[in-house]
DNA sequence: CGTGCCATTGAGTCAATTCAACTTAAGTGG
DNA sequence: CCACTTAAGTTGAATTGACTCAATGGCACG
């Protein structure tokens, strides 16, 4: 289980081209870390691996995720152009980051990061805000799926989609993810996702353009829908 | 809103006896920080208050909630003897915290504990691990949420109870907090949890002596209830 | 132009909820 | 210290939102 980290890392493929470049020239780690690409559905570490690396989006999607012993799956993160991830408490990483398309990271050592954050107070200062703000999604994460029903966790979602998305097309998101990925981000089962999507089409909240592409016609209604004023 | 916090703050009792000084003393923290006490329910901040000071709990509970407009509550942590709570992402606290029993906490101000760890390797080495940790503890806390049924919260909640109790009187759990709280931190209801709990007393697993204890009668069954092998 | 995967829709089931009654414990004031 | 009051917890019955199972539709890729 390990060994595929190296493995999968040495098989992946060189497809993605390298866009979003001005994300790694914003940050103080600019040029520290080495460049590598996975084609999609690749994995890129397992839970249990060692956490030798860390990592940041430049093109593409990431999907991290938990498994239970019975295949029940939790997606906790997709991780974006920009977003950090791989950063864990223990020494081993506590979940799995796949590739949802062809993506582009930077990876850093992981003990070259914690000495650079030592020295550099810009690079401290990032590591410390990409923490406290995951930590902060995974928390309004945990009213989703405590708290909500099925069709305030999808509308949920598409707010979140585009609260992040930087290429502003107004109104149309772009969906990297699976419905399979969607459920089990939100919880969910594939079936519910659907109708639910079904259901905000119905209403004229949405459109779907096709599998991997929404309109939004109506935000306030889309709003409404993922948290009702009591 | 912001004013509740100072009025409750001044407004709070000076019940608590202060147990638990170890966990002061190994911190690279000592002595850095006011001491400050709340009776039973009393609110610590709320929602939305500006994030001026960060804390730490010395004695007591601490219920850390996100709630919404229409009620419905999302516990997201239940701070113990020993944990940091508080050290939000922007300038606004994100959740609710509240003292579940008679507490003491450590304040530090929010710029000062910036300041010292920008200075000091063992403070800045301590917030990180407990970003991380944090990270790590919400995660694991989606996978209840979002693929657990409602047996295996119950007895995952046992079990991190277990896990995190200091006072190790074997097999004995004491649960500070209500059905209620459990019930929102495991996304139930009160009566599920009832439920669930007399299901794991007529299975031999615990014993319930009386609503602030349980004892633990079979700990692998315990395990089994929370995870299902396969 | 199949072949196969992913997505959508429908019908029936079930786990958890809601609603309601009741029990037990915890205060409170006489 | 006890009677009274209120809050918290537990159980039962009925309801329902999401799930499971099953069938169909549609797009991508060889």
């Amino acid at each position: 289980m390990t060994a595929l980290t190296l493995d999968t890392r040495l098989a992946a493929s060189v497809h993605a081209p390298v866009f979003g470049q001005a994300a790694e020239e914003k940050s103080a780690l600019a040029g520290l870390g080495s460049v590598s690409h996975y084609a999609r559905n690749n994995t890129i570490y397992s839970e249990g691996d060692g956490a030798e690396y860390s990592y940041k989006v430049v093109a593409g999607a990431v999907r991290l995720a938990k498994m239970l012993s019975d295949g029940r799956r939790q997606v906790a993160q997709f991780a974006l152009p920009g977003d950090f991830f791989g950063i864990d408490w223990l020494d081993e990483h506590s979940m799995t980051a796949e590739a949802l398309n062809d993506v582009s990271v930077i990876c850093y050592r992981r003990g070259r990061l914690e000495r650079l954050s030592d020295e550099n107070h810009a690079i401290r200062a990032e590591l410390f805000s990409t923490l406290r703000h995951d930590l902060w999604a995974a928390q309004n994460h945990l009213v989703i799926l405590g708290r909500q029903s099925a069709l305030e966790r999808v509308a949920s979602f598409l707010l979140q989609l585009i609260d992040r998305r930087k290429d502003a097309r107004k109104d149309t998101i772009d969906i990297p993810m699976s419905r399979q990925d969607i459920a089990d981000y939100l919880g969910l089962t594939i079936e519910t996702v659907c109708r639910m999507l079904t259901k905000l089409k119905d209403s004229a909240i949405i459109e779907i353009p096709d599998r991997h592409t929404i309109k939004v016609r109506n935000h306030s209604a889309l709003r409404r829908a993922a948290e009702p004023e009591e």
